[in-house]
This record gives structure tokens, sequence and C-alpha cells, in this order.
DNA sequence: AGCGTCACTTGACATGATGTAAAGCTACCA
DNA sequence: TGGTAGCTTTACATCATGTCAAGTGACGCT
């Protein structure tokens, strides 16, 4: 994936114009128009062709900008760094309240957007993919902790915990139901934890 | 909500475009053309316009006819019908194994189209909080069987199974991950019992 | 100084879907 | 016979996407 050979233009124009749809999609939404991602990076929209080829390539090329510019690598690296599998759980699920919640806006329309290119569907499921697997490595932690209740393989239990804390429900608890950040990952580190995990101490 | 002091035309004209529309959703997805729906419903582009005025209409009127077609207050009252909370928590999951399946084409346009259109995004809502409300209503019943875990509210314990069980983690299951119905019903009802209820019988 | 090239601008244009407008056709009903 | 409801046909305005071609300015190289 992700690696055309060279990019065309000036690297800072790029950035210029992806933060630009980046903020575009913020206050906008969905229905941004090419022209006005162009205008707020003071470019001509015909710059955005140039760079981007075409608006799918342009969302796809905001894929990969997101996480990188919001230092994903790192958040990550914290979860993974916990010395228990419960303990990463718990980083994960704090680390989705967070994290979710600035990418938000974009996420929705990638997910709208994903189904009418394919390309762009493939940039988006090979980041589902990604998260589905670090999810699993925690469960699978846990499970060679020995505190994996005896009910779920570790494929299931991953499964289900990668799609429960995916954006969407994400988005229904906090955006629309009101959960804060701290409310979400709480209960969602419960329902999660007594489900997934044999008590022992906490 | 839902009510046009009186739809224009012919009501089997309605329900043969709104069948058309449905149809083409699941075929073409979510960039379907309303000339393609107007011929599908062997009638003229004008005639989709005459009868619900515009796409978002056209929409809003599916959200209505899905239900009603696939007898969705029936299936909803098999649910409610139950014995026990714990009982119509079971039913209500398997409720979703198969009827999640039935709407998701459809669905995945709504969710696109919710932010786009105003009175779109507010069907979809209102179907939203109802589905939350039955959610809110079984725990409810468990709860006055004394059967909620200590750590619950009945609030946030029926957000929070309306929320894991809406269409996009269903999706994610079924569509990408290929758990079959029964597979998701058995493990998201697991999942919820574990955390929601205290052991008793099962 | 001259030359080319990169990065971008400008303006024009083709495409294609949405939505509107107006006139015509047909069958039924009074 | 006349009217109206329900639909068709044709035409048209709009608007975003994406393409094309010519032009400009800066920069580096010879």
């Amino acid at each position: 994936m992700s690696s055309d050979a060279r990019a065309y233009g000036d690297p800072d124009t790029r950035r210029r114009i992806l933060f630009a749809t980046w903020e575009a999609i913020e206050e906008v939404g969905a229905d941004i128009r090419l022209r006005d991602v162009a205008e707020r990076a003071r470019v001509s929209r015909q710059a955005v062709y140039l760079h981007f080829g075409d608006r799918a390539n342009l969302l796809l090329a905001l894929v990969e900008f997101m996480p990188e510019t919001l230092g994903f690598p790192k958040l990550l690296a914290h979860v993974f760094a916990a010395e228990s599998g419960v303990e990463m759980l718990r980083r994960a699920v704090v680390l989705h309240s967070t994290y979710n919640a600035k990418i938000d806006s974009v996420a929705r329309v990638l997910e709208a957007a994903q189904y009418q290119d394919t390309a762009l569907g493939a940039a988006w499921r090979d980041r589902m993919t990604r998260s589905r697997a670090a999810h699993r490595m925690i469960v699978q932690r846990i499970a060679e902790e020995g505190r994996l209740t005896d009910g779920w393989t570790v494929e299931d239990a991953g499964d289900l915990f990668y799609t429960v804390t995916m954006q969407s429900p994400w988005r229904e608890l906090t955006c629309e139901l009101g959960w804060s950040p701290k409310q979400y990952a709480r209960r969602m580190t419960k329902l999660l934890l007594d489900s997934f995990v044999t008590e022992s101490q906490a």
C-alpha cells in the first residue's frame, strides 16, 4: 500500500492542502467542495488536482496524514508498553476515548466514501485490519497471562473488542448520548473486562 | 414526524418506486441515480420527483417503508413478549442478527446521507432514539427482576446495549469478519450478559 | 545572459446528476 | 362534453468534478 513513486510538487504546499481539507471537513462536513479546500490552502483549484489527482486520492492521502500528524504511533506504543494485558486493554480504551474524537469528522466522510471508491475503501479497510490486529494482540496477552475467561477464544474476544470500540459506537455514545471521554472509557472497559477477564485482583 | 397531509399520486406507483429504490441501493450501492430508480419502477424520472420531491425525501420515505414491509413491529413484539428481562435481551440480539442484515445496504446510504440533509438526519435520529428506548426498557426489566449487576445503572447499561448492537458493529462482525448470525448472537449476548447480569441460573 | 524546468495559475470546457418548468396525453368521472 | 388526476416528454438551469492548454515566475545550470 501507500507508496507512489514520488509525490508531485512542493511538500509544503501538499501539507497545506491536506490541512485545508481536514479543516474544511471539520467545518463543512462530508460535502466539501474542492474549490473550498483550494481556497483555504490558498492555492488554485487545479493545484489540488495536480497534487492528488482526484477527490478520492486526496482523502486517501488524508488517511495517512492524520495519524502521522496526531502522533498515533507514539500513543499506540504507550498502550503496548503496559506491563499487563488488562492494563493494555484499559489504555487502549482510553486511547479510543480521546483519539476517536480527533478523527471523527474525517472518519465520517471516509466511512461514507469507502463504498464508492475502491482504492479508498481498500485504504480504509487496511486501517481497520491493523486496528483489529492490535486489539487481538491485547487479548492474546491477556490469554497468555491466564486471565481470559473460559468461554472466549482470543480471536473472538479480540474481534469483539475491536468492533465495540470502533468509531461508530464511540460516536453514538459521546457525540449523540453525551458520554464524556472518561465515562466512555470507564464503562466500555467495564463491559469488556467483566466478560473477558477472570476475577483475580480487579 | 412522518405525516405529509396527503401523498401525491397512485399509492401503487409510490410503492413501486420505493421498492425500486430499495433494489437499486442493494445492487448499485450508495450512488444510485434517480433515473435508475425510475427505470426499475418503470416510470419516468419526473414521476419520482412528483411523488417524493427530491432524493432526500425519497430516502426519508424508505426509512418508514422498510420496517413496515419487513414486519418489524411484529418482530419487536416477540422480543417484548419474553417472560424475563434476560430472555428479552437474548431475543433482541437474535433479532439484530437477522434484521440488521436485511436493512444493511439501505442503512449504509442513510448513515452517509444523514449529515448532508437535515430532515433525513432527523428521521434517522428518530429511528435511533426509538431503538435506544427499546434497549433501555429491556435493561429496565432486568433491573426490576433484580438481576442487573451492581456497577451498572439502567441508563448506562441500556445505552451501551443499544450502541454495541448497532448497525455498524454488526456490519463489521458479519460482513467483514464473517461471523454468522448465530455466532453474532451468541457472542454478543455473552458479552452483554457477562457484564450486565448477576449469575443465578444462566 | 540565456535556457529549461518545476510548480503553479488562469480560463475554458466536457460530463453528468440533480432539480424545475411547461406542455401534452390518457383514462376516468361527473 | 368538460375537467381533473396522474403521468410522460422535452427542455433547461445549476453545480461540482475532472481535463486541457497556455501562460507566468522563480530557480538552477551552463
